[in-house]
DNA sequence: GCACCCTGTCATTAT
DNA sequence: AGATAATGACAGGGT
C-alpha cells in the first residue's frame, strides 16, 4: 500500500536532468599555432558569434538562449507547481501544524483530554505495539488470546479493575481516569477535516486510560528523562503499566522526531529546489557571456587577420616584387619576432 | 476501487 | 550503557 510507486515530483525529475551539455565545451586552447602560421587560412571568419565550438548540442546562439533540456527543466518546475501545491506551501503547512501539534503537546497545564472514543479505536495496531502494549486494542478488538503473545496475555489480564495500581492518592488520579469517558461527538470546522487525532484522543491516550496510568501522556512523554523517572517512582506500578509507560514515552517521541524529520525533509526539498533555480540562472548568464565572449574573439581574429594581410602585401623581395602568399607566410615567434617562411619550411614552434 | 497523501509506528543506526 | 534523535520502511486511514 505504501509502496506504491509514485510519478516523480518536481524535485525528483530534475534530479534526472542531463548534464549540462552547453557548457562541456571541447577544450580550447588558449594559443592555437595553426591560427597564426596559416593566417589567411582563418581570415574569413564568417561563423564568429556562433559558438561553433557548442557543436549541435542545445546551447542557443546569442540571441536564443533558450537551451532543450532548460524547458524539460522549467517544465519539471511547472509540474512541481501545478500538481503539488508547491512545497513551500507544503512545508509551511507542515510547519504550521507540526509547530501547533508540538505547542499542544509541550503545553504544561495538564487539564483533562478530550473524551476518548473508545469505539473508534477499531483500528488495528502494527508492528509490535498490537502484541504489547495495546491493551484496550485487545479490548475493542476481541482480540482471541491465541493470537497474542503469551507474555502479552500474562502481562495484560483482561479484568483491569482491581489490578491497577496503588494510587497515591486521589487528588493525584486525573479526572479523566476517574470518569468514564462520554461518547465523543466530533465537531468539525467548516471547511476542514480534522486529522484523526483530533477526532479523539490518541491511542496511547486511550492506553494509558485503559491501564489507568495515573498522568497524563503528555507527561510521559515530555518530562525530561529525570523527571520522569521521579514521577515514576512516585507511584507503585505494575510492570504492565511500566511496559506501557515506557512506550508511550518512546513513541511519543519517535512521533515528534518523525514530525521534524519530515519537516526537515521538506525544507531540504525547498532549498535543493531553489538552488536548482539559482544555478539554472547562473547557468544562463553565463552562456550569455560566454557568446559575447566568442562574438569578441571573432571580431579580433577579424582584425589580426586584415592586419596580416596588409603587413604581407607590404613586403617586397629584392627585386622589389611582392611575395605571393601560396609560397610564403608570416609566422610570429615567441620573442615577439616576425619571420616570411616559405610554406616547405616551418619554424620551429617551440621558440 | 485505486492512487495519492498524511501520520503513526517500528526497526535500526547515529549521537 | 542507556536515552534520545534521525530516518527509512511500512501500514492504515482519509480524500
Amino acid at each position: 500500500m505504501g509502496t506504491t510507486p509514485k510519478p516523480p515530483q518536481a524535485w525528483e525529475a530534475c534530479l534526472h536532468l542531463s548534464t549540462p551539455q552547453g557548457l562541456d565545451v571541447p577544450n580550447e586552447t588558449p594559443y592555437d599555432p595553426a591560427v597564426y602560421t596559416l593566417m589567411q587560412q582563418m581570415v574569413p571568419t564568417v561563423n564568429y558569434g556562433h559558438c561553433p565550438a557548442l557543436g549541435d548540442g542545445p546551447v542557443p546562439s546569442c540571441s536564443q538562449p533558450a537551451p532543450v533540456y532548460d524547458r524539460h527543466y522549467l517544465d519539471a518546475m511547472a509540474i512541481g507547481t501545478n500538481k503539488t501545491p508547491s512545497l513551500s506551501g507544503l512545508l509551511s503547512e507542515a510547519q504550521r501544524e507540526a509547530g501547533g501539534r508540538a505547542e499542544g503537546g509541550r503545553a504544561e497545564g495538564y487539564g483533562p483530554p478530550p473524551p476518548c472514543n473508545v469505539q473508534e479505536d477499531l483500528e488495528s495496531d502494527s508492528g509490535l505495539s498490537l502484541n504489547y502494549s495495546d491493551a484496550d486494542s485487545m479490548e475493542t478488538e476481541g482480540l482471541e488470546p491465541s493470537r497474542l503473545r503469551p507474555d502479552y496475555a500474562e502481562m495484560y489480564p483482561v479484568d483491569y479493575g482491581p489490578h491497577y495500581p496503588l494510587l497515591p492518592t486521589l487528588q493525584e488520579v486525573p479526572p479523566f481516569a476517574m470518569q468514564p469517558p462520554e461518547p465523543f461527538k466530533p465537531q468539525p470546522e467548516k471547511g476542514r477535516v480534522p486529522p484523526r487525532a483530533e477526532l479523539a484522543c490518541s491511542r496511547d491516550e486511550r492506553r494509558a486510560l485503559a491501564m489507568k496510568i495515573p498522568f497524563p501522556t503528555e507527561k510521559i512523554v515530555n518530562l525530561p528523562v529525570d523527571d520522569f523517572n521521579e514521577l515514576v517512582s512516585k507511584y507503585q506500578l505494575t510492570e504492565p503499566q511500566l511496559v506501557l509507560i515506557r512506550d508511550i514515552r518512546r513513541r511519543g517521541k519517535n512521533k515528534v522526531a518523525a514530525q521534524n524529520c519530515r519537516k526537515r525533509k521538506l525544507e531540504n526539498i525547498v532549498q535543493l529546489e531553489q538552488e536548482l533555480e539559482q544555478l539554472g540562472r547562473e547557468r544562463q548568464q553565463l552562456l550569455r557571456d560566454r557568446c559575447e565572449v566568442d562574438k569578441t574573439l571573432g571580431l579580433m581574429k577579424q582584425k589580426l587577420g586584415q592586419l596580416y594581410r596588409e603587413v604581407f602585401l607590404m613586403l617586397r623581395d629584392n627585386a622589389g616584387n611582392p611575395y605571393s602568399p601560396d609560397e610564403f607566410s608570416l609566422q610570429l615567434t615567441a620573442d615577439g619576432g616576425i619571420f616570411l617562411v616559405p610554406h616547405s619550411k616551418k619554424l620551429d614552434s617551440g621558440d
